[in-house]
DNA sequence: ATTATTGTATTAGGCTCTTAATACAATAAT
DNA sequence: ATTATTGTATTAAGAGCCTAATACAATAAT
């Protein structure tokens, strides 16, 4: 599982995102506990204050709770969970075809690009 | 014509997006005169400084040239500027899909989503 | 009781981006 | 020739992000 953190935006930013593809994904399961701060600062490479900002983020949106002394647990309201999901991917496409349309494209175009990329895609393979 | 300056990611990089965005769409014609920095700088809030540093990458890219004291011009080469709007087109496709992929959708689930939000846009007007 | 592990807070410093205020350089317009 | 307008460069200051180094607080484990 790499974090694959870039230089051209906030870090603490890209590391609420990357918790969060692994809670709706599944990598961090409903209700299991997270490596402890200090870990995961490690695993990413980033000092532990900027982690502890990112957990702060993430437990202030409801994704994850702290007990005190034990460690920092994904929430078991998988409702929860799958409403974050829905909506990270709707943010998607609604920034998707937002800035596709800045360029001139309509949606039906954008899915045929999408098609014939995909195509490409094929043939490298 | 809105600027829409976000605080998250840096300002200059904005303003080369959106005058490569201009470019690509005819706002600012190939072999055009763009407004002088200064106007620029104005029209977007920003300083003389930030807006300079955004046109010398557009300069550095070639979509822009300046004539010392007349101004600066969009490029003349029009195979340039599309070849600017495809790579801008297919950067965002390519990233769409990967983000989506991270979230566990393939394209032609991505496809159906784009498809249905496009529906529920429908119902709304 | 003691120890180790957990989250949390604080302080200092460096870095980049942004603004502000100038100044300079070149040339088109007058 | 003079003036105005163009791009460009410099310096200083402030804000936000990140790191580093600590220290503290609470509690599970021993």
């Amino acid at each position: 599982m790499a974090w694959n953190l870039q230089s051209d935006r906030p870090i603490y930013a890209q590391l609420v995102e990357e918790i969060q593809r692994r809670i709706v994904t599944g990598v961090y399961p409903a209700g299991s506990r997270l490596p402890a701060v200090r870990e995961l600062a490690v695993e990413a490479s980033v000092n532990p204050n900027t982690m502890q900002r990112a957990l702060a983020k993430l437990e202030e949106d409801g994704l994850l709770y702290t007990q005190r002394t034990s460690g920092r647990f994904v929430t078991e309201e998988t409702e929860r969970i799958m409403q974050a999901k829905e909506e990270m991917a709707a943010d998607l496409i609604r920034r998707f075809i937002e800035s596709m349309g800045t360029l001139g494209y309509t949606s039906e175009q954008a899915m045929e690009l999408i098609k014939k990329q995909k195509e490409e895609e094929q043939c490298k393979i």
